[in-house]
DNA sequence: CACCGATTTGGCAGCGCTGCCAATCCGGAC
DNA sequence: GTCCGGATTGGCAGCGCTGCCAAATCGGTG
């Protein structure tokens, strides 16, 4: 009646599939329920610019009367910077990387902000792809896995002007913040502790290391930590496939094949640790008397085998929620080392 | 020189951080560059619609010239639907869950789709919330875990008229599309087994049952099956805390020191399987001859135990990416029971 | 009762793209 | 050379919201 004359139009409504959902409810079809201004409406929803109280009530009124949602594709159109956050990630199979989306999201939803991710398989023209398909959506910012990334990825990243963060790992030079930890050293503190242990004979059990950049990074970090304590490797294995337990469990089975005296195994993570430990269980190889095994990440199901693992616990979770934390705030490009915590565990 | 007196203006540009990034290139200057339309552009870059080689030649070398990146929220808004959908997990802490993501992202991917996600804690108040929240997107599809929501949640879904599909769980009724299998049949099936092998004093380890359903549906259809098999619960530990190896070790420590005659235990899921196979091997239990165990999921690192894990394999990534295409292909409301697989193991 | 500054409000022009429609072009048929 | 149908192209009005600015309103003050 009050609105006269629109009566046809708003029987003209598309009835779909279970007879719900209609011409989508606007902020315009707000303002009109409440009788205030669209830009009051927009407003008190954002409480953002001053309104009175008495137009709060009428608007939130209206608001749930109405079922409305806003659409902040239009809102976010209209002003400049959306509220999302790319996430790039090389993999979903190893728990490391939604433990970093975990901290992100966290992070992320506290500050009203949203994710999008996608995921590289370890393949750095896939992220170039995807990072072109998430600059897309005019992201606030964007958070990518490792420093290495080829010169297509780089230059999207730097010509867009969106923030970028790059995780887990500080050895080398990033675009703009970078949140991490050493791998290098991680490796190097792994083969000290092996060395200052009395293990001589140790032996390498990785996955592969030509995609997994961070991974040999720490393996050429514990060939270092050898070689400062006068060690070399004295045998590896090396399977060109992601990590699991799977493959650390028959690259040792393989690698105790060709140097059965080896008296430690350095796993490339505690997946692959796992599987080895599963090894020497179904072998009965005395674990760490016959044989000492060390792994990477510090998982908590390493902490709860029988012999808690050796291995070196990293802050992914804080990586992703300091990353988050960091792009949301418009902090200015730095270098945040989280560091890393050796774990003596019982396995070496 | 061409477009005469723009010099001002294109002069006047922002520029930020690195003098990288400036007033970000639109359609408009592609099709000024290429000496064509707007919306010739918008043809070519979306292939959709006709025009001459020649043009496309000439866009393509515009848009690779100036660096353009489509702006997908102009185009979302522009056009009606988005090429988004939306995830919602309970939980990236339990790698089901990050496998239901990488089938579905594989899947979206394929269809030229993304995914946003949000993570709800087993907390339907929080599902709620993220529900809204990703509506607000007006994603083209919604994809969710298990069948209840609360009806503030169900009245949002209904009312968006966004395509919803509801996985892992076919036991009640769903909103739209239902992908999954049937945890009570899950569980039934479990206790059947058991039963069939002979195992007569049976335990019960779980976690938070009141936030995890389909928890709640396998331990009912657990005990229906026992019921069926002439036998009850020998006893049952709850921990009211979410899944994980630490709670199934000490889950099945505190029930044995309660019911110290078992001699089988059904875990919630694996990784609480796998804690009871640690405090098992720490304890000297002889699996199975004095301990059966049996899981729930099927993951990769109980068949690699020594003794590979009596469970049921249930299909995740097929689910994320079954649930993804149907979305994407407009499919009607349907039921997909994807089943799942008994593993015998040799744990049980 | 007119007047003033502060508070609250509404109007409207874009944000960058797509969809529609009309205009133009092209190659052959007549 | 003219005409015709299909292929190709450009113009422009929105999509729903925000940001800016001007207008209206309010509550004292002199």
């Amino acid at each position: 009646m009050d609105e006269g004359g629109n009566e046809v139009f708003e029987a003209d409504r598309e009835v779909p599939r279970d007879g719900f959902a209609r011409r989508p409810i606007t902020l315009a079809d707000v303002a009109r329920e409440a009788r205030v201004g669209e830009s009051t409406v927009s407003r008190v929803l954002r409480s953002h610019g001053s309104f009175s109280e008495k137009t709060r009530a009428r608007v939130e009124e209206a608001v749930a009367r109405l079922g409305y949602v806003p659409n902040r594709i239009a809102g976010t159109l209209a002003s400049t910077g959306s509220r999302l956050i790319g996430i790039v990630i090389p993999s979903l199979t190893n728990i490391v990387f939604p433990d970093l989306l975990r901290g992100a999201t966290m992070a992320l939803e506290q500050e009203g902000f949203q994710s999008v991710i996608a995921v590289t398989d370890y393949d750095q023209d896939r992220e170039e792809a995807v990072v072109g398909s998430l600059l897309s959506w005019r992201p606030a910012g964007l958070i990518v896995t490792g420093l290495e990334h080829n010169s297509g990825t780089r230059r999207r990243l730097l010509a867009s002007g969106v923030r970028v963060a790059e995780l887990l790992d500080t050895d080398g030079p990033g675009l703009d913040i970078v949140v991490g930890y050493s791998n290098r050293a991680a490796g190097e503190a792994s083969a000290r502790h092996l060395a200052g242990r009395g293990y001589r004979r140790i032996g390498y059990i990785g996955h592969d290391l030509t995609k997994d950049r961070r991974a040999a990074k720490r393996y050429a970090g514990f060939r270092d930590g050898l070689r400062a304590a006068g060690l070399t490797l004295a045998g590896e294995e090396r399977v060109a496939s992601p990590s699991s337990v799977e493959v650390g469990r028959q690259g040792l089975f393989d690698l105790l094949a060709r140097a059965p005296d080896l008296d430690a195994a350095y796993f490339s993570n505690d997946d692959m640790a796992l599987g080895g430990y599963f090894h020497c269980l179904a072998h009965g190889i005395a674990v760490p008397g016959r044989l000492a095994l060390f792994g990477y990440n510090g998982l908590d199901v390493g902490r709860l085998m029988p012999q808690p693992l050796a291995t070196i616990r990293t802050p992914r979770v804080e990586a992703g929620a300091t990353a988050a934390r960091l792009l949301c705030a418009g902090a200015p490009a730095t270098v945040v080392d989280l560091g890393f915590e050796l774990i003596e565990g019982a396995t070496a």
